[in-house]
DNA sequence: CTATTATTCAAACGATCACTTGATTGATGT
DNA sequence: ACATCAATCAAGTGATCGTTTGAATAATAG
């Protein structure tokens, strides 16, 4: 260790951020903003072979971005605190502000449409409490039970048809999922516009919205 | 181009992080955030040859964290937006308050005595209008002449102790250089204060005093 | 035009990274 | 103690990264 403070200093910072420099560490970022969840399920959810998912895990730990903990056999990791969720959320907004190539997928996301702009969780918030707006989870099922919005339904892409018909056309749909990571939102929001329905996305996801302080509700 | 358009979004994501991953692009950042500059300007301040910090400041483009435009035969580089400087801060942030070895580096600089806490910008604009307060800034000539806190004193860490007799003992000494990866105003409060004088940090540099929309004083 | 200066490109090297495979550790239940 | 399950470690492979070196572009001055 006989270089400079200040060179040790930025390969601290540098640590931190290649740790976000791989897509499958922001995935299994993503995954722990939702909760916590133990090896097995990061793997799972991520598409990695176990042993993989493990070892992104601890270059994770290195960065400091997550801390785990032991329950029985398994070891559960989470977002070691709202800091982290905070610079993944920048890491998006310098991406999406800047790199023509964002641009570019979220509108083939829609479709060659134009999006609409997303509605402030303050806003859904207010329009939630005055009953004027219809909120739609568009997470799997296990994540949705793991916590939600008060008051949204529960529906992934593939059932979006069969419940479409049931919707109220003059009602706006909001429209959210797992943050800006993810691409659920969009998809469900560019399909339901498809059909007429006045649909928009939320900005950010549910753990944005938890971050805000703002009521979560488990199951039902 | 036959990937998801969810991977997609994240090999851009990572893109941007990868670019702050290493130490050499920090530095550049960091003098980048002091104002625009040549590759030449760049390459002497941080050591780099001038073929390398051209290679590095390609990879900042491609991220979009770095804009340029030719002047003459120069061709100069500035941050794209005020979002570069936020995400870079908030990296420091997060490294700052999760990993040991960071806090190990910084107690090194202070000479393992506790260092106080910072100033922030908003007390220091206050203190500054009454008059009670001393402002050091112990960056090089050059960037002090660029741009600097109105009616602060320009002293760089070797000139510290010839300028440390004419201090009054009881006024407040507040120190501040480029930002949270520069180690200068450590270092000078350090001094300062092993010599029994009451000096502080500024909560972060320049870049962020002029980020904040408060006053600059050029020259003088 | 040629010469000069500032920057970029291209090739090459050693080091590091992401992922796979197979063995190992740690905690639990019988 | 033994078997079981979850997670980690260790070694190996191909790809990428950071740096150096030297040649190639642009833009300007004479």
């Amino acid at each position: 260790m006989s270089i400079s403070p200040k060179l040790a200093l930025l390969e601290e910072y540098a640590l931190v951020a290649r740790a976000l420099s791989a897509p499958a560490r922001l995935m299994i970022l993503e995954q722990l903003a939702q909760g916590e969840r133990g090896v097995e399920a990061l793997a799972e959810k991520t598409g990695l072979t176990i042993a993989n998912c493990s070892q992104h895990l601890q270059q994770l730990r290195r960065a400091a971005l997550v801390t785990s903990r032991r329950d029985g056999k398994a070891v559960i990791y989470r977002l070691t605190d709202a800091k982290t969720l905070a610079l993944m959320d920048l890491l998006c907004v310098v991406a999406e502000r800047n790199l023509a190539q964002v641009e570019r997928i979220l509108r083939g996301l829609s479709g060659g449409e134009d999006a609409p702009e997303p509605v402030s969780r303050e806003d859904l918030a207010a329009r939630i409490s005055e009953g004027s707006v219809t909120v739609l989870d568009v997470r799997p099922a296990d994540e949705f039970a793991a916590g939600h919005i008060p008051g949204a339904l529960n529906v992934m892409l593939a059932e979006l048809d069969s419940i479409m018909s049931g919707l109220d056309p003059v009602t706006e749909i909001v429209a959210y999922c797992r943050g800006p990571y993810c691409v659920y939102a969009h998809q469900a929001v560019t399909a339901l516009r498809k059909r007429g329905l006045n649909a928009r996305r939320l900005e950010g996801g549910l753990p944005e919205w938890r971050e805000d302080g703002r009521q979560i509700e488990t199951f039902g």
